[in-house]
DNA sequence: TATTGTTATACTCTATAACTATA
DNA sequence: TATAGTTATAGAGTATAACAATA
């Protein structure tokens, strides 16, 4: 019979802070680019494996095809992406990137770069690294998809926010 | 000019997906017990420090006095919270818990540790140990307030969600 | 006049399902 | 009849600000 641990400050509990913390200064700093980070990525995951229909790209990020629909409107408007209808089967649209797309995308890639370091400003090398590989092991056990938001996924009807 | 990493694994991408998921976890948790994450986290604040009026609980976790509102009408309802006038100045409302509210209380705490078993189920107790030590020094860093999850900020106009 | 708590309004986001065009 | 993509509708959640009671 141990006294209980004083609550808040369990990994988990750490994890969901950090998390919150974690998105939230990604996101003020794609806004400096007039994104989201749902604009993000799905800009990165049509970078990674161009060509994909529509359909294809929602199921991999977990999301309801009509919410990408709106998603890929918008990027489109702003020049970054292109819909090419496949002449096989006229239903699906593959997804590419355009030149301006491709430049947008790097500097994402630029300001992923940055938001690490800031997250990290803390640790030193070492202790940088270690938190990588034990956080790794920790998303592996839990069956995350590396480089896949699971924000995207719809999760049923419950909400996902302060406290846990 | 090293090439780039592999974008999506680095610590901060890391963060917002285990935090992600952490949190929905605990969602699922409490679920079992009629509970949102908010309400958990408010339950654990008046447990704190009972006897505050909602201004001071709502500056407290960074939310809106009249969103607070709602939620301890909720917990009022459930005859978990007791809001208490205050005879020196009638404008304030005192909130404390009752017998059944320090109950849910106490099996929201086990929940909270059946959650961090959970989410640190791939390590072994040293890693553990050593990935909390390094969460807590990333934590103080970005001056997160122990035990208050940043969920309940407004933070301004825009939303944190998926990739990043 | 200022402050606590409350209510009301408008706005955003999302889920669902209906629709079209192709197959 | 089935599928890719799109559009429309309704519901939930939130921010903002107006309001009543008390000081």
């Amino acid at each position: 019979m141990s006294a209980n641990p004083p609550d808040g400050d369990n990994v988990a509990f750490l994890l969901s802070q950090l998390g919150h913390c974690s998105a939230t200064v990604f996101a003020d700093l794609i806004a400096s680019l007039d994104l989201t980070p749902a604009h993000a990525g799905i800009l990165r995951a049509i970078a990674a494996e161009p060509g994909r229909s529509q359909q294809a790209l929602a199921e991999q990020l977990g999301l309801q095809p009509s919410r990408l629909v709106a998603f890929v409107d918008e990027l489109e408007d702003r020049g970054y992406v292109e819909r090419r209808r496949n002449p096989d089967d006229r239903r699906l649209h593959a997804l590419h990137l355009t030149p301006a797309g491709r430049r947008i995308t790097n500097r994402i890639g630029e300001l992923a770069r940055r938001h690490d370091r800031m997250m990290t400003a803390g640790l030193d090398a070492r202790e940088r690294q270690t938190l990588r590989e034990l956080l790794t092991k920790v998303a592996e056990h839990q069956g995350l998809t590396p480089s896949v938001h699971p924000g995207y996924r719809t999760l049923g009807r419950r909400r996902a926010k302060p406290a846990g």
